[in-house]
DNA sequence: CTGAAAGCGCTTACAG
DNA sequence: CTGAAAGCGCTTACAG
């Protein structure tokens, strides 16, 4: 930004020609422009040799576009979102867009104030993950024609494009995958919410486990997200009690802390009981653990590239694309704590 | 960004007053241009009214600062400086600065790349985490006058703003609440590596060891990070069988996996070791210990907030202020695994 | 295939 | 205390 940098001027005067042209020829696309091959050719050496570094705040200024993009996300401590964000700003960069990133905490005022922000600094498009009770933030920005891509959640009664996991197989896969190794107390481990993606792992469960004729043990309603550990301790030597011979749980953060809990009580998986988990991304717990966990992998790559694009072919057709809903499919890594021992 | 945006100009047409008047009493000292109260009351009423937001496009153009900054992480998945990040935000937003992040994965050759694309993008100045042999990068940056703070890590041999922990007395702290607690044999379990901040904290453990006229035992070179599970799980036994009765861990992940790997080994802490923790951020472990875990705590919003503000005022000053080290003071957390059971 | 010129929305010397 | 005007560095119709 100092003085001394070069312009595009510079580079027009050094090389005789107009500005005109050495825009065109390092644009994306110069060939748009039907500038000669080998005008674009000495013009981009030229510009390599000056160093010329092209000002983005007079692109964006005349462009009337910032080429940067917003990441909003429920919360920026849970290694699967950061990961994904990411993956986010490596495809940004590859595609010379910029990334600001927030986090909401899980907590709609924030998500509303956020959106807000992010607009005032001149983002051509957000990617969210919505928390619970962000519907009226969501809804009003889809119907501002906004470029917008939902992220791991979405909303049953809102439009808007959207990528998300495969919610209802992924549950169906550890369900399955316990019923092979012979587990018929199979226990589902979630928590009180009204998130989609939540509930549809719940109904992966509850589908898979009436397809194999076995009884729905869950435990969604009795855990409060904020106290979990304290719940754990009173829940799982409980279900095990009472003869449950495995656990899946809804998240990868409940399955951390239970397996912590379970090592407290001096008990181990799977030899008192089954384990599977969900997402792997903070693996450090898991595969330190002696036996290793099986778990629902989910595709963090496929999070942050199908979002990106989805939201840069909304943001060039300037928020009148059609909506598209990407679902992913998750995977199952199985480990020793799947199975019989 | 739209053509029905407000601009400054439409203020100036409403209210009948020039363009000059109404930037004048928008920018954050309209008292250096001695405008009247009412008029700046009056114009930014009206601001309001028509939900003016300023073009920050025009305004980086035109000031030739983009009112943004670069953070660049050695690793932004480790929680410490995830936090870091956070609370170095919050200052940002509220002093109308906006952040770019980056991580280099401590690769020198990622940082030298990070620092010419967030320079290319027009930051105003840079935050650096340094991993190791980033000497050459970081004096570079020193010598072009470019505005930098680095945090966390510095370098002996280079003048330049920081923001450090003062490890020496991190660790003292460590020896001397464990000699406290009855313990004689204290080891010290490290990594090998260059970074002036880890071996502080061996300094300061020598140095309170000597104090206490006790012997020393450090495990620095037989551990590579990189593999660092299997490398505790052959050595944390050894070093128990050979008596000692007490470990101090120079960083976080060292200390948590070496948890996971005692409690993988059926014993407990502090019965069969004693045990001090190094940084509490990615407490989750920790808490969920059933004894607690004594840890070295570090002064995580401190730190952010020192390192924004040295920056701006680096900014501001043009790259030409004095080089400041801020030098924070840790805080001993104590719970039960540094007490005698 | 190439050039002259307008204009994006601001800030800020300069002049009153 | 206030205004007219230049200009930051680009992009892009328009005209050849």
């Amino acid at each position: 930004m100092k003085s001394n940098k070069v312009t595009i001027r510079d580079l027009a005067k050094a090389l005789g020609v107009s500005t005109t042209l050495v825009s065109f020829a390092m644009s994306d696309s110069p060939k748009k422009y039907r500038v000669s091959d080998e005008m674009i050719a000495k013009i981009r050496a030229k510009a390599k040799e000056m160093d010329y570094q092209p000002n983005n705040a007079a692109r964006s200024l005349r462009s009337g576009k910032s080429n940067t993009i917003g990441v909003i996300l429920s919360d920026i401590s849970n290694r699967f979102f950061a990961d994904i964000t990411r993956c986010i700003e490596d495809q940004a960069s590859q595609n010379g867009y910029t990334v600001l990133v927030g986090s909401t905490d899980e907590k709609p005022e924030r998500l509303a104030n956020l959106i807000k922000v992010f607009q005032n600094k001149g983002v051509d498009g957000l990617i969210i993950v919505p928390c619970e009770g962000a519907e009226s933030s969501i809804s009003e920005l889809v119907a501002s024609g906004f470029p917008l891509v939902l992220i791991d959640r979405s909303f049953d009664n809102i439009n808007v494009s959207s990528v998300t996991l495969n919610n209802i197989k992924a549950t169906s896969l550890a369900v399955n995958e316990l019923v092979a190794s012979g587990y018929r107390k199979i226990a589902f481990v979630s928590y009180k919410t009204s998130l989609t993606n939540i509930l549809d792992r719940e109904m992966g469960y509850r589908k898979a486990m009436r397809l194999n004729d076995l009884k729905e043990h869950i435990c969604a309603n009795e855990i409060d997200y904020s106290s979990i550990n304290n719940e754990l301790l009173s829940l799982l030597p409980k279900l095990i009690k009472q003869g449950t011979e495995a656990l899946i749980f809804s998240t990868n953060r409940l399955a951390i802390e239970a397996l912590i809990v379970i090592q407290s009580m001096g008990m181990t998986v799977p030899e008192d009981v089954a384990f599977i988990g969900f997402d792997g991304s903070e693996t450090f717990a898991f595969n330190l653990y002696p036996k290793g966990i099986t778990y629902i992998k989910q595709p963090i790559e496929q999070f942050g590239y199908e979002a990106f694009n989805l939201l840069v072919a909304n943001i060039i057709a300037g928020g009148k694309t059609d909506i598209v809903n990407i679902e992913l499919n998750p995977e199952l890594v199985v480990k020793e704590s799947s199975k019989k021992s």
